[in-house]
DNA sequence: AACCGCCGTAAAAATCGCGTCAAAATCGCC
DNA sequence: GGCGATTTTGACGCGATTTTTACGGCGGTT
């Protein structure tokens, strides 16, 4: 299943993208301005966002860059001939790839194809379950045993993320804190002893003694399901 | 499948060299910024970093040592014509090659090509086994015939994987101990023999009569498999 | 057979790293 | 500006790891 979120401010042209798009089998969201744009997104997570520059609450670039704040979707930008300006731009913000108005539908499923081909995201985010706990990396959510979610603050999240990304492989210090905190705090490992002791607290039957958060004394970390 | 990171404040130059290297089959990231370079290195484990010089928030060689702190993947620099000094900077900070702006990109992706070519592919396995151990060198683990981890302290895992590395070679006692221990400690062999016997104990069947980690009296130590 | 260099094992001593708790500082939101 | 949530910092006990010390065996040489 593909899930597109098409945005455009003209009624009739969001009305034929959302039908055509559904008759290829798309699953598709649609917005007709920015703000509603950037929410459906958030709500959704479209696999590819069709974004037509130019609405009328919010600049092109400026949407672009409220989705690139948080996600790599491919981002599709229609623009009108005149906006070659605007289309520059819109790249520049890290749109993926552009149509121009007037264009055949079938120029657009096609550069449509292409997105979602070349995505590195649309790689299915692995959903990885162990005896106590599940960890849904597409939906940023972590489950206990009986499906209830856990609240994690966003550094305990960012934590977790890492070290399930990298199943089984040891984490050094240096390596999580890094990639958590920057580069600037390679040498306070006392803040992984505290973060991973909260993590343990609230994803581990027995805190005392993880079956999944392992310490490598003198290392690092690993995660094992 | 091939993975690279790609590192460029130009979000243009960054553009054209994502959309090539995705034409040429690679999975490709991007990041603006040290700090982002840093922190999607770490989560993607890239096989070849493609990084440009003059960054907003850091030197180019702080994010070259930030990377060798825990990987040996190539690095290629690029560089204005202007930047010789911080080019051989960068060098001396474990670039493995540079390419300087303004550039061809049939040049650099031979450079690229090349790159990998050198590099022990990372993506191999280099996974050790033997009758009676594995040895997983990028996941840092041990584990026994019946594949349940063996915990190893840090000076173990570093004295195994220097013999494993050299699988079939005679380390001598003074390589041992200047690897593992630091050029200050060539005379203390008696380190060897005690680390030596622990790696025997926890990882030979007969620790009494060693199979893999052999002893070469007088000279130093082999590890066959 | 005694000596000597080298090796292996064991265990004590010294050092270092880890987990925990809780207070202080900071952030984010209203 | 105030409040709750989150992050950062500090202190301490405990356990793990490294280093040091001691002892015994093996093999070659005299």
């Amino acid at each position: 299943m593909t899930r597109a979120l098409v945005v455009d401010d003209d009624p009739g042209l969001l009305r034929t993208l959302v039908i055509n798009l559904r008759t290829r089998k798309y699953v598709v969201d649609a917005a007709a301005t920015g703000v509603a744009a950037l929410a459906a997104a958030s709500l959704h997570t479209p696999d590819v966002v069709i974004l037509d520059l130019g609405l009328p609450d919010m600049s092109g670039v400026a949407v672009i860059e409220g989705l690139r704040g948080w996600t790599d979707t491919p981002i599709i930008v229609l623009s009108a001939r005149t906006d070659q300006q605007d289309k520059v731009l819109a790249l520049d913000a890290g749109a993926d790839d552009y149509v121009t108005k007037p264009f055949g539908m079938d120029e657009l499923l096609a550069r449509l194809r292409a997105a979602l081909r070349r995505a590195p995201t649309s790689e299915e985010l692995p959903v990885v379950q162990t005896s106590s706990f599940t960890v849904d990396l597409a939906a940023k959510q972590a489950t206990d045993r009986d499906g209830r979610p856990i609240r994690l603050t966003p550094t305990e999240w960012y934590l977790l993320e890492v070290l399930v990304r990298h199943e089984g492989q040891l984490m050094t210090h240096r390596q999580l804190l890094q990639t958590v905190w920057g580069p600037d705090y390679e040498t306070e490992a006392h803040y992984l002893r505290v973060y991973v002791g909260q993590l343990r607290r609230k994803l581990e039957l027995d805190p005392g003694s993880p079956q999944h958060l392992l310490t490598e004394t003198g290392m690092g970390y690993r995660f094992v399901s």
